[in-house]
DNA sequence: GCTTTCTGCAACGTTTGGTTGCAGATCAAC
DNA sequence: GTTGATCTGCAACCAAACGTTGCAGAAAGC
């Protein structure tokens, strides 16, 4: 019943720029700092400031690489964070398709 | 392909306190800051203060009752909410899945 | 009436997302 | 190998957001 939300992993996908930031990775593979603020509207010290939060809860991996760091995503911990998306979409859906339930019940109990 | 999501209805339920509190509405039915600031580990102001903005971008409706302000979730507005998450988390397992599926067939092609 | 209780407003502190500026490290070309 | 271009991190700084406390106003209960 219980939704287990991890807030760690919930915030981290919660930023805006984050979540672009992780569509990006996904569509090209890989990406540094530097290549993923070209596509964004920020800066690349702000990109870098996200990669590091996002490496802190497992999200991308960091693999250096002469003068640049090549940032992909850990498909099975997005895997995770999609399907803690789902379940919360979900929860609501129930519960909210339970008070219907009861609204409508009343409903009929009113018209009979 | 786009994913289409309202940053202003996303970041209304990305603060974790938020989404606890449309939960216990959700639960209850209904509550005041106060009743809700006694479920919650910060104060009535805090709430009150977040009430303001999930009643901005429409989750929740208010009805004035003498002194205190009863606030109700909108069943529909919530339930955009829970598809835009299911949505999002769909389209990153969609791509994972992709992902997944070049990768084998690389390795399908090497193997050959 | 008087007190209690619900509320909003204002001031303040802390964290977070963003910026700019600067210095270190690596690659490439001469 | 020196020089210059480029990729990076660190530090200082700013603004917005989340949280607090303190105070004043309005409605209920006595």
């Amino acid at each position: 019943m219980s939704v287990a939300v991890d807030d760690d992993l919930w915030s981290a996908i919660g930023d805006p720029t984050r979540r672009r930031m992780l569509d990006l990775l996904l569509a090209e593979g890989a990406g540094t700092p530097t290549t993923l603020s070209e596509r964004l509207p920020v800066t690349r010290q702000a990109v870098s400031k996200h990669l590091v939060i996002l490496d802190r809860v497992g999200l991308v991996h960091v693999t250096p690489s002469g003068r640049e760091k090549r940032y992909q995503v850990d498909e099975a911990q997005l895997a995770r964070a999609a399907a803690q998306l789902a379940d919360v979409g979900s929860t609501w859906d129930a519960r909210l398709r339970r008070i219907k339930g009861i609204a409508e019940a009343i409903q009929r109990r009113q018209e009979k």
